[in-house]
RNA sequence: GGGACCAUGGGUUAGCCUGGUAUACUUCAGCGUUUGGGACGCUGCGACCCCGGUUCAAAUCCGGGUGGUCCCA
C-alpha cells in the first residue's frame, strides 16, 4: 500500500543501510538533524534510551566505589597544554571559545574534548595521602570533537553525550584492575541491556588514547560487517600524575606518583543498538531498554467498545510491574497502531478484541519476528516475564550468531582482503607489531586493527608469521572495517 | 584526504532539460461515520535550503555556500 511506504520505512537495511539507518532514526522519533552539521537533536524517545543506559551504568559504578561529580565545559588552554600528548592528540578537533559577548578573551578556552586536563589538577589537590586513594570520579556530560570526517547520528557526531570516569590509585596493579572492572561493566551493559555481544581487547600502540599506556576496548560487530568501538578504558600509568603532580605520601612516609585511569562510554551505544536489532519495519528494542515494553491495542466492534476497553484496562493493571501503554485512541484503527508501534520498537504487543474478552485471554505478539500466542490471563505477569526474556534471547542469539560467523581466522594478506571485502566482520590473524603492515592493509581496503585480544585468550603459537610481511608474529590481532 | 548523487508544505513527491499560475498522495486540525494489519466523506492549515548573478520574469539557467546520503583512501 502507498500509505505504508510513506509512513513507514522505505529503505531496506540490506540494500541501503545508510539511508535505512537515517530513516529509522527519524521516523521512530529518536533524533533529528540540527542546523549545524554534525550535531543532532535527540527527541524524548531517544533520550529515554540514553537515560536507561545511564541508569544501569550509574548503579554499577556506585556499587563499585565511584562518585559522580561535575567539571566545567570550558578548559583554559594552559591546562590542556600541560600534558603534551593530550594537546597533540586532540588539537585538530578542539572547538575554541574566544569571545565573551563582544569582548575578546585574554586566553582562549577549549570546549572539552575530554576532561583529563581539568580533572587531574583537582585530583592532585585532593589527594595527599595513601588514605585518599583510590579516588574514583565520574561525570555524565557532553564533549565536542570537531570531526572532519562524515558524521552519522550517534555513531559520529561533533557533540556527544557520554560518561567519563577518572580514577587515581596507589599503584599499577590497582589501576590496572580498575580499567578491567570498567571494561567488564561495559561488556555487561552491551550484553544484558542492549542484547549485543562484544569482544574485549586492547588497541594497538598507535591507536591508544593520547597519553595512555594501554587503551582497552569493547568492540561490537554490526550486521553490515563493520566494527564499532563501544566503550574504552585507559590505563594512564603515571603520565597524568607527572604532568599534573598527583602525588601522595605512602605508608612509609615517602612521596609517590599515583597511577590513573579514565574510561568512557558514549551514546554511540544507541547507534549500535539501533543498527544491530532493527529491521525494515523500523526499530527493534530489547525489553530492558524499551521505553514501553508492552503496548495493548484494543479492537472493538460496534457496541463492544466499552467492554473491550474495560478489559484492556484490567490487563494493563495486572501488568503494572512492566512499562505498559494502552493505546485507546479512537481515531486510529488497529492496523495503523500495529504498524506504528512496530516502527517504534515495542517488544510485545497485546491484542484485545471481543474474542479475548469473552474467553478471558489475550493475543500476544513478539516484535522481532511476529511470533503469536493466545494465552489465558491466569498468571499473566509470570507469562509476560518469560516472553520478555524470550525476546531478549532471540535478539542476543541472532547478534551472537552474526558475531561468531564473522570471525575469520586467516593467515595471509590476501585472505584478510578477501574476507573483509566479501563478508566483512573480523579477520583474526598473526601480526608482527609493525604499523606499516597495518598500513598496507589499510591502503587496500580501509580496514585496520580494531582489537588485540588478551594474551590469556589468544596467544601466538611458535612459528606463527605476520600475515602481511612474513616475519615472526608478536600477537594475534583482529582486523576490521570500523565506524 | 579525494570523488559522486541529492535538497519543493511535517513525510513522500510532480514540475526543472524547454524560465511565466507549483502537482498529487499522506500527515496534521475540525465534524460525522468507523476498528482483527496503515478506514471513509466533507472542510481547513501548510513548501520551492541560503546568498549572489543572468532576465521584464527564476523552483527551473549560472556561480558560491550550507546540509544530507553514498563510494574510494
Amino acid at each position: 500500500m502507498r500509505g505504508e511506504q510513506e509512513l513507514g520505512i522505505s529503505n531496506s537495511k540490506n540494500e541501503n543501510p545508510g539511508e535505512w539507518y537515517a530513516e529509522v532514526v527519524r521516523k521512530a522519533e529518536i533524533a533529528d538533524y540540527s542546523p549545524v552539521g554534525g550535531f543532532i537533536i535527540v527527541r524524548p524517545r531517544g533520550i529515554s534510551l540514553w537515560e536507561s543506559i545511564r541508569f544501569h551504568l550509574d548503579l554499577w559504578f556506585r556499587e563499585t566505589g565511584v562518585e559522580n561529580a561535575y567539571f566545567p565545559v570550558l578548559i583554559p588552554e594552559k591546562y590542556l597544554e600541560r600534558e603534551k600528548e593530550i594537546i597533540a592528540g586532540f588539537d585538530p578537533e578542539v572547538a575554541w571559545v574566544t569571545h565573551g559577548g563582544e569582548e575578546e578573551l585574554g586566553e582562549r578556552l577549549a570546549v572539552r574534548p575530554t576532561s583529563e586536563s581539568i580533572i587531574a589538577p583537582f585530583m592532585a589537590r585532593w589527594v595527599r595521602s595513601h588514605r585518599d586513594l583510590p579516588l574514583r570520579l565520574n561525570q555524565w556530560c557532553s564533549v565536542v570533537r570537531w570531526e572532519a570526517t562524515e558524521t552519522k547520528p550517534f555513531f559520529r557526531t561533533k557533540e556527544f553525550l557520554w560518561q567519563e570516569g577518572h580514577t587515581a590509585h596507589k599503584n599499577r596493579d590497582d589501576a590496572w584492575a580498575e580499567t578491567i572492572q570498567r571494561l567488564d561493566q561495559y561488556e555487561r551493559l552491551y550484553r544484558e541491556i542492549l542484547a549485543i555481544p562484544v569482544l574485549k581487547g586492547r588497541k594497538p600502540e598507535h591507536d591508544k588514547f593520547p597519553g595512555a599506556e594501554t587503551t582497552s576496548t569493547v568492540e561490537a560487530l554490526m550486521p553490515d560487517g563493520k566494527s564499532v568501538q563501544g566503550g574504552t578504558s585507559h590505563y594512564l600509568g603515571t603520565t597524568f600524575s607527572k604532568a599534573f603532580e598527583i602525588e601522595y605520601v605512602d605508608e612509609n612516609e615517602e612521596n609517590q606518583l599515583a597511577h590513573t585511569t579514565s574510561w568512557g562510554l558514549s551514546w554511540r551505544a544507541i547507534g549500535a543498538l539501533i543498527m544491530t536489532h532493527s529491521d525494515d519495519q523500523g526499530l527493534v528494542l530489547p525489553p530492558a531498554i524499551a521505553p514501553e515494553q508492552i503496548v495493548i491495542v484494543p479492537i472493538w466492534r460496534g457496541d463492544k467498545r466499552e467492554e473491550v476497553i474495560g478489559y484492556a484496562r484490567e490487563i494493563q493493571k495486572a501488568l503494572s510491574e512492566f512499562r505498559v501503554h494502552l493505546d485507546d485512541r479512537d481515531e486510529k484503527n488497529p492496523g495503523f497502531k500495529f504498524n506504528e508501534w512496530e516502527l517504534k520498537g515495542v517488544p510485545i504487543r497485546i491484542e484485545i478484541g471481543p474474542k479475548e474478552v469473552e474467553n478471558r485471554t489475550i493475543t500476544l505478539v513478539h516484535r522481532p519476528d511476529g511470533e503469536r500466542h493466545l494465552i489465558g490471563i491466569e498468571g499473566v505477569e509470570d507469562g509476560m516475564r518469560s516472553h520478555l526474556e524470550k525476546i531478549y534471547e532471540k535478539l542476543y542469539q541472532r547478534a551472537s550468531d552474526n558475531l561468531q560467523e564473522n570471525i575469520h581466522e586467516v593467515s595471509s594478506e590476501g585472505e584478510i582482503v578477501d574476507k573483509l571485502t566479501s563478508q566483512g566482520g573480523y579477520a583474526k590473524t598473526p601480526w608482527c607489531g609493525e604499523q606499516k603492515c597495518e598500513e598496507t592493509v589499510k591502503e587496500k581496503i580501509a580496514a585496520s586493527i580494531v582489537m588485540i585480544p588478551p594474551k590469556t585468550e589468544e596467544k601466538v603459537q611458535k612459528g606463527d608469521l605476520c600475515s602481511v610481511c612474513g616475519s615472526d608474529a608478536k600477537e594475534i590481532v583482529y582486523f576490521a572495517r570500523k565506524y
